[in-house]
Order: C-alpha cells, then sequence, then structure tokens
DNA sequence: TTGTACGCGTTATCAC
DNA sequence: GTGATAACGCGTACAA
C-alpha cells in the first residue's frame, strides 16, 4: 500500500502539499492539483485509516448499534439497516454496523474510539448502552425512546399518532368492540404504544374497551394465548389492533378458530414489515416511514457531533395508515 | 479519553509495562498487574484503536459485507449476521458489518485498511467485490460460489445435497410429477441449485420433469407467472420445490386456485427463513445450519489471515431436511 | 523487570 | 502556494 510519502515524491510536491488538497484545504495551482491527483490515481493511493483517525482526532465515522434477539428478526430491521446506512452516507461520514450480543462487546468497540458517534436502536427502556455512551461522554442519538430521555437526543416514531390512525380506521369501519394486543411492556415502545392508545381511547369515549387489553411475550404461544385470553373475556370483539409480528399468529389463529377476517374480525398491525404484505390476507398496517426515520436520526447526529453543546432534541416523525384486507366493515 | 501515560503514571510503572501486561507478554509481578490492572478499570482505559492499528499494522477487525438490494428482506440475512457477529468474535477479532449501495461505497471502505480481512456474502456471479479485494490484495472468503472460484477461499451451502434431500423427501411420498421453481438465475446459487437438482433428476431416471422447470424473477407477480407457466404446461404436477420466499407466494397463490397444501400439492422451500415456520401452513424446507457456515467462514478467515500463501480452500456445508405441514403422501 | 526512544501514516501549525 | 516539523497514542527494539 502507497503512503503520502509516495504520492509526494511521484507528484514532486511535499506530503503537506498532498494532504492538503486531498482534504480541500488551501488553494493551489491547477496544475499542481493535477500532478497529485495523477499520482493518486496511478498508484491507486487510499489515505490509512488509523494514520487518519489517529492524527485527526476523529475517524468521520458513525456506528449503529443493533441488538441481537432471538426476536430480531423481523426483516424490518433489514429495512432500517438500509436507510441508515444510506442516511449516514449521505450525511458525508462513513458508515459501520455493530451488532452486540452482550453489553461487554458494545463496551469494548465503543470505547476504542473507533467511531465519532453512534446511532441506537432497539431501545430498551433502562437502555445499558445509553448509560454507558454518556459516561464515555461518546455523542449518540436514540432511535427510540428509552425511560429515562432527559438530555438525550431522540428519533422516535410519533406512536400517539399511530394509536390514533389506527382506532379511527376502525371506527370509521363501524368498529366498537376493539382489543388491543401488545407486544411486551418491556420493550419501551410497546408500552409507549399501549399509553397513546388508551388516551385516544379516552379521547373518543371508548374507555370500556381499555379492558380489552392484552399482553404477548413475544413467542407465537404466548401470542396465542393473549388472544385467548381476549376471547374469553369477550366474544363481541370486532377488531383487534397489534403489531406486525404478532398479527401473522393473530391471522392465523383466527383462521383456525373458523374466524374470516376481515368479515368476521379485522386486524391491523403496526410497523409495515415486508411481512405485511406477504401476510394472508395482506394486513392493514401502519408505515413508520423508515427513510425519514434514518434521514432524521443521521442528521441529529451530525448536528450533535457539530455543535456537542446543542440542547437535545426530540424527533417524532409521523406515519401513514396502510389499507390492505384484513380490515373491513364491522360485522352487525 | 485517558492514554497509556495516564495508566503509567497512576500505576507508576512506565507505558511499556502497561502495554506488556495488556497484551499478555513477558512476565510480571503480581503485584505490578494487579497495580496496572486497577489503574486502567478506575480510568476506564482502552487502547485506541487508530493508535493501535497504526502501531501493529493490523487492526485484528474483520468485515462481513451485505449488499443492499430490494431482495434482501429475508430475516434469514439477519440470522447470518447474527451467527457470523459471533463467530467472528469467538475468533478473537473484532466484528464490523458493512452494508454496501454500490462498488464505490465497498471500496472507499476496503481501501483504506480498516479491517485485516473481509467475509462476502450475497455472492452474485461475476462479484466485483472478489475483483477488487484480489487486486487489493486484502485477504478475504467468500460465502457463496461466484462462477469464477479460481485462488479464492470459499464456504457454501452443499447445494447438491439439498437437491437430493428434497427430492428424496418427495419421492419417498410418492411423488412423481415435480415441478422445481428456481430463483433468479443471475444469483449463483440458484444456477448452483438447478443444475444440481437436474444431475438429480437423472440419477432418479425422472429426467422427464426437466420440463417443469421455470424460473422467477424475484418479484411476487413473477413468482405467480412462473407458477402459472407451470400449471398450464402441466396439470398432473403434485410437488414443487423452491426457495422459501418464493414458496410463501407459491402456497398463497395455490390456495387462491382452490387447492390444499398438502391434500392437493406439497411444497418444500429451502434454506429455513425465519418465515418458513410462520407461513401457512408451515413450510418443509432445508435447513442450511447457518451457524456452521458462520464458523467455518470465521476459521477460514482466521487461517488465510494467518497463513497468506496457504492454498485455497473450498468448503461445503451439509444441510438438513426440516419436515413441517406443506408436504404430504402424493395424492392418487 | 523496567525505561527510553523511535516508527506507524496522517493532520495541524507555522514559517517561508 | 508550498514545505518542515511536531503531534496523535501505541508497540517494540534496545539499553539498563
Amino acid at each position: 500500500m502507497p503512503t503520502i510519502y509516495d504520492i509526494a515524491r511521484e507528484a514532486g510536491v511535499s506530503i503537506t502539499t498532498v494532504s492538503n488538497i486531498l482534504n480541500n484545504k488551501g488553494r493551489f495551482k491547477p496544475e499542481t492539483v493535477a500532478r497529485v491527483l495523477e499520482a493518486v490515481e496511478r498508484l491507486k493511493y487510499r489515505p490509512n485509516f488509523a494514520a487518519k483517525s489517529l492524527a485527526a482526532r476523529r475517524t468521520n465515522t458513525v456506528t449503529l448499534s443493533a441488538l441481537l434477539t432471538p426476536e430480531s428478526f423481523d426483516p424490518l430491521n433489514l429495512q432500517y439497516f438500509g436507510a441508515i446506512a444510506q442516511a449516514v452516507s449521505r450525511s458525508g461520514f462513513n458508515f459501520l454496523l455493530h451488532i452486540s450480543h452482550d453489553l461487554e462487546s458494545f463496551e469494548r468497540f465503543a470505547s476504542t474510539g473507533i467511531c465519532d458517534g453512534w446511532l441506537l436502536m432497539m431501545i430498551r427502556r433502562q437502555d445499558e448502552r445509553i448509560a454507558l455512551l454518556k459516561e464515555l461522554g461518546v455523542p449518540f442519538v436514540s432511535i427510540g425512546r428509552p425511560d429515562e430521555m432527559e438530555g438525550v437526543d431522540i428519533v422516535d416514531t410519533d406512536f400517539e399518532q399511530t394509536a390514533r390512525l389506527a382506532l379511527e380506521h376502525l371506527l370509521a369501519l363501524g368498529h366498537r368492540r376493539i382489543a388491543y394486543l401488545a407486544e411486551p411492556l418491556e420493550f419501551g415502545y410497546s408500552a409507549i404504544r399501549l399509553r397513546a392508545y388508551l388516551a385516544c381511547l379516552k379521547e373518543y369515549g371508548l374507555e370500556g374497551n381499555a379492558d380489552l387489553v392484552a399482553e404477548t411475550d413475544g413467542t407465537e404461544a404466548g401470542t396465542v394465548r393473549a388472544l385467548e385470553a381476549l376471547w374469553s373475556r369477550d366474544r363481541s370483539i370486532t377488531a383487534i389492533i397489534t403489531h406486525d409480528i404478532p398479527a401473522l399468529t393473530v391471522l392465523r389463529t383466527l383462521r383456525e378458530w373458523g374466524l374470516e377476517i376481515p368479515r368476521d374480525v379485522s386486524v391491523i398491525g403496526c410497523s409495515d414489515s415486508p411481512l405485511a404484505a406477504l401476510a394472508d390476507p395482506p394486513l392493514t398496517t401502519i408505515n413508520l416511514y423508515v427513510e425519514r426515520i434514518a434521514e432524521a436520526a443521521a442528521e441529529a447526529l451530525a448536528r450533535r457531533l457539530q455543535e456537542p453543546e446543542a440542547p437535545p432534541a426530540h424527533i417524532l416523525i409521523p406515519a401513514r395508515l396502510v389499507v390492505r384486507e384484513s380490515t373491513g366493515p364491522a360485522p352487525r
């Protein structure tokens, strides 16, 4: 691998000149620039990452932290990865993806200074990554809301709005007995969604439905159990609001029970995972605008990196209803 | 961030001692070791990645390269990511995941020397990443087979065996008119699978079925078209071999046609994507032992990094049949 | 067993 | 405009 000295020699200039030209600093004779660039091309020179980082005291790199959990097989995560990769690249940073199975591997990685800042996803209510990064003084943006949001930059879906979107869609179709099947409430977003939903119920004078709430433990069996609990409590339910992944199980279980969807029961998910369109019937759900979330997160981190002392931003991205075939008029 | 000098001062030793103790070199008084480790702990010192890499002329880091394509939403990819992350960590390297939307972003990243070696997945028939890495002289292992395998380390599924597994399963159930629905043949693995399948047919004296082969373009509509082509060619088909993702569409389309699975038609997929178990009915498929592939790839790369001149290895990992509910006895 | 000094490849500072 | 030269933080001869 050639070094900056090789280029300087080839072009007949000093390494300072090479460095400055490559980093667009100062003004140089077009001729000099040409000679340098030509040498770079010929020798296929690329500045060494380690040396550059060490000297500049910044790596110009941003890392996305994802967790490795059994539940995290939702292909929606792949959409997030892709969208964030693009958004970060566009904002001029190198992009890295780090998958940690435990906090230790995250810590080892985070404290070596391989990146300037972090994007955190799959946020938990008491996310240890946040505590760690705060302590280390490493800039980051949280994609999702932890319990303690004080002093942290946050980008998240506007779950208050998704709750409204789902409820209003069902109300417009004539549904009144609406159940809510929550994902494990230990997941921050699940707790937030439920709270928003309950508030929304109240707004529409439907507090009665607050009884029709169940929680799955995240497994298929758990979802079936939650559904059974709901059904044994009230057989007049005509619609269910849930998340995309449990919705798949709900769809199948209801059909096994001899119910037809949406004739007998309407089902609406949330997140518009790629799985939603593949479901049978295709699932009505809420699209989160993953690209906008990615864009906002990348921007927020870029700003934080530039102005370390700026006040933390809390950005909520609106979502949109995607009507497919799992919802229909309430049975009479 | 504290440096090695801070630790040396805190522990009352030289930086050499700190460095050696941290890297397990030489023998030291237990007392000295304790003092150093205690200082490290107290100041939360971690060797700086850039400085370490620069001095050692190696980064001790391995990167997995994934491509960003519309088709790549299969959650199986997430399993690969996780398994490879773990395997690489276990083999003592830092793990990075790089998602590239184009060759340029890959090249920019690969030529800065941020990692010692690469693991390549989602291999294409003429994969430009392979050409680039070869030219750069950067060590890598290809997870999947490109057309030109000469001189490259390869770890892949034994598709010759998966073909046999699927065919034998169906034959044992009494099927004789078996169709094959291939993924786009521009994907290397798809071409390899088809070739292996045709060879397997011949072995069983079933060359007649070679007519019952169709190719999807990877979209849902394309899969439906391929299925229609198959059906218009021969209505006596009782079983279909395909990949997991198109299998989902096949399942749904056949049901729309009024066919029951597996009573009227058996369907078998390949790859045991997390989606397979969620399908309706749950899909019989071939499990690829993702963990073993990951393990083998990480090992192969570690060996290559240690012995740059070792002869290239071509490792094929056997798979296993997973019988669920989409296959059954042939209708009489 | 410990300390000094140099080198890794780059950027930053400051002089010319 | 261009060029010396001193960091950057760590590993490692080599000397003590």
